[in-house]
DNA sequence: GGTTGACTTGACCAAATAGTCAACTAGCCG
DNA sequence: CGGCTAGTTGACTATTTGGTCAAGTCAACC
């Protein structure tokens, strides 16, 4: 049977919203509460701390959203270097539509927490690499069987892969401090210069920057 | 004639220590009076508020630190393909002596609490922006004069650089969430894939990883 | 009807938080 | 000396914080 109460749920995107427009710690439990229109015994009914409704909140997100979106990017019908490519395309335009319907660019929200959590926050740290390990999984995949087709050569894929990871989530975090979408289109050369392939993707070349 | 109290410095010094080691958010005014052994009052005697105290606290490392270490890094004496092997090398030394002296890889402080400013201290966060735009300048620079003396090959210098900086900057972050000091070691690579040369630095290629 | 168990409610708490203030000290200059 | 100023002190406040709790509601099941 589905749970009778949407509290649960509505708290755990509530606070993923929170968390990535914020900051975990400077998003206060009641200000979850009110905007998840839950009260405080009913939090605490549900997450025993507002740790454990962190951790819960990046897992739901990722098995709601970005898992999926990647299963998508990433689907078999691309050749490896599309599913580069449009990874790519995807994260800009999520960069765009930040700007644009939060006012802000947000960057990764797995990232940012990340590196706030592995201060004081080891359980929290812990989910989200798991999370990174297993984004850098699908690039592992993709440059193995680009391998495989002689699409591309590199010697480490793994390696290969932790770099196109460190890059995206750089680019992002630098995007989000810089509050500037436009960062973002740097990804596809790079990711170019770095599999030593020229990528296919929508994003034009590079307009003057102000 | 020089301050006569070392109270201001200590507290810039204990507040760049403790926003590394934690976060922005997580490290109480009263924590650094601890630390700095100053009292509540000389705190707010010397800055405004705590925001006041990070961002001249930033300045502060920016200038006595990391300005001076990137000059040694850069310096005229090196190609400019040295300098980036031997920016990478110190970056991983680093990155172990942190693990060694803190008990945990730190990463980097300024892109960790930009990350984190992003969101609700837009000051901090454009200061953070303007050390992160002056390490690119670094970069930058150091490219041109790469493709001067025919060393690369590199279309837009200043692209490239950005993206350095995010695969630096992603990768240290990488280091600080997992908490391990060998993924610094695949700037190595990452940088002269990026680059389409071969880096050389001390660091060895690749040991076995757990 | 009565009992159970999941969920809700709002009042409550102790601790922590950023920031204030008036009084104090000590060096320095006339 | 006397007064000025930079720095120091610790007690103080108002608010916010994460978390608790006892008393409820309500639908399902016996």
């Amino acid at each position: 049977m589905p749970p009778k109460s949407t509290a649960r749920l509505r708290l755990l995107e509530t606070m993923i919203e929170s968390i990535w427009e914020r900051s975990y710690a400077t998003v206060p439990v009641d200000l979850i509460c009110d905007r998840a229109d839950v009260r405080k015994g009913s939090f605490y009914h549900f997450f025993r701390s507002k740790t454990e409704l962190a951790i819960a909140a990046l897992d739901h997100l990722w098995e709601t959203r970005s898992k999926p979106a990647l299963e998508e990017i990433f689907s078999p019908d691309r050749t490896p270097l599309e599913r580069f490519g449009r990874l790519v395309e995807c994260w800009y335009e999520k960069s765009l539509w930040c700007q644009q319907e939060k006012g802000r660019v947000l960057g990764c929200p797995y990232f940012s927490v990340g590196a706030e959590a592995a201060g004081g926050e080891p359980e929290l740290a812990a989910k989200v690499g798991s999370i990174l390990d297993q984004i850098q999984g699908y690039l592992e995949a993709s440059l193995k069987e680009a391998i495989d087709r002689g699409d591309l050569k590199v010697k480490d894929p793994r390696e290969t892969a932790a770099c196109l990871l460190s890059l995206i989530e750089g680019v992002s975090t630098q995007a989000r401090i810089h509050n500037d979408p436009e960062r973002v289109r740097d990804l596809t050369g790079a990711f170019g210069r770095m599999l030593g392939v020229e990528l296919k993707t929508k994003l034009t070349p590079h307009p003057a920057r102000s």
